[in-house]
DNA sequence: CTGGCTTTGCAACCAAGTTGCAAAGGTTTT
DNA sequence: AAAACCTTTGCAACTTGGTTGCAAAGCCAG
C-alpha cells in the first residue's frame, strides 16, 4: 500500500514525502471528499500550512480536484485517471449530504448540457445536488 | 424611486433605514449579483458589519438569495416575487463570466432534473455555468 | 555520502465573517 | 410632537480560513 502510494506520487512527478504519502492514503481510503479540516483532524503533527501546500500541489498535478459546494466550503476529491497535470475533466455531478455532511463525486452521472441564450459561451458547468445520501436513507 | 424602495422594505416587514434603502437601491440598479465587497465599494460610510447584517436580513426576509459560485465566494441577487420569508424558490441557472467577473441569474433557464442512484434523496440542485457572458462576447 | 533543489514548520500576516454592547435611529402610542 | 420602546448601527475585539517569507530539514540524483 505504502509502495503503491509512492508509485502514484512519482508517476505524477512529485517527490515522496511523509505528508504527501499520508494525505494521499487518506484520499484513497475515503469514500467521499475531504476538506482541509478533515485532513488536519485525521493526521497528526503536520502543519496547517503543509496541508494547504500539499493539497495545492495535488491539484496542480492533476491528482485531485476541488469540489464546488453549496455552502462555500472547499473540498477535495481524487481525480479519475483522465485528469492530468493542469487539465481536469471534472464533468460529473457532485452530491452533498445534508445529514452526514459528506460530499461525493457521482462519477458516472454526467452534467447535463445547459442551453443558454445567444451570446453566452459556456466553458464549464458545475452541478451540485444536495439532499440525503444512500448511506443516510438506510438508517 | 426612494419611495418605491421604502414600500418594498415595508412590504417585507423591515423598518426603513438608510443602509437598507441604499443597499436595496443598488440591487435594483444592478444587472447581476453583488458581493459584500461590491456593496462596500459602492456605498460609503456604512460599516462592514452593517452591510453583513443587512444582507443577512434581506436573505432571511426572502428579498435576496445567495448564489453558489465556482470560486467559493458569496454573492447575492434579488429574488423574484415567488420567494418569500424563509422560502426561496431558487431553481434557475446561474452564470459567472470569466471575463468581467459578473454573476447573473438566468431566471428563465431552469435547472434540469438530475437522476441519481437509488437511495439518494434530492433536496436541491444548483447549476453554475461559467464562461463568457453576452456583454463580453460583443467586445 | 555529498551537494543541490524541494519541502517543511514556524511566525507573522491578511481577508472574511461574527459577536457583544452602548449609542443612535425608527416606530408606535398618546 | 414627545415619550417610550424596540430595532438597528458602529465600534472594537475576536475567530476562522488561508497566504507568505524564511531558515532548517528532507529528498534524491550523481
Amino acid at each position: 500500500m505504502q509502495e503503491k502510494v509512492a508509485q502514484l506520487l512519482k508517476k505524477n512527478q512529485m517527490s515522496v514525502t511523509a505528508s504527501r504519502t499520508k494525505i494521499l492514503e487518506l484520499f484513497l481510503a475515503s469514500q467521499g471528499a475531504l476538506a482541509h479540516a478533515d485532513i488536519e483532524r485525521l493526521t497528526n503533527g503536520f502543519d496547517r500550512v503543509t496541508i494547504y501546500r500539499t493539497l495545492q500541489t495535488f491539484v496542480d498535478k492533476g491528482l485531485v480536484h476541488t469540489i464546488p459546494t453549496a455552502d462555500n466550503s472547499v473540498r477535495y476529491a481524487l481525480c479519475k485517471d483522465e485528469c492530468s497535470q493542469g487539465h481536469h475533466h471534472d464533468d460529473h455531478v457532485h452530491f452533498m449530504c445534508d445529514d452526514c455532511g459528506n460530499t461525493y463525486c457521482l462519477d458516472h452521472i454526467h452534467v447535463p448540457a445547459v442551453h443558454l441564450p445567444q451570446g453566452f459561451v459556456v466553458k464549464q458547468t458545475d452541478v451540485v445536488v444536495s439532499g440525503i445520501c444512500s448511506n443516510c436513507t438506510l438508517r
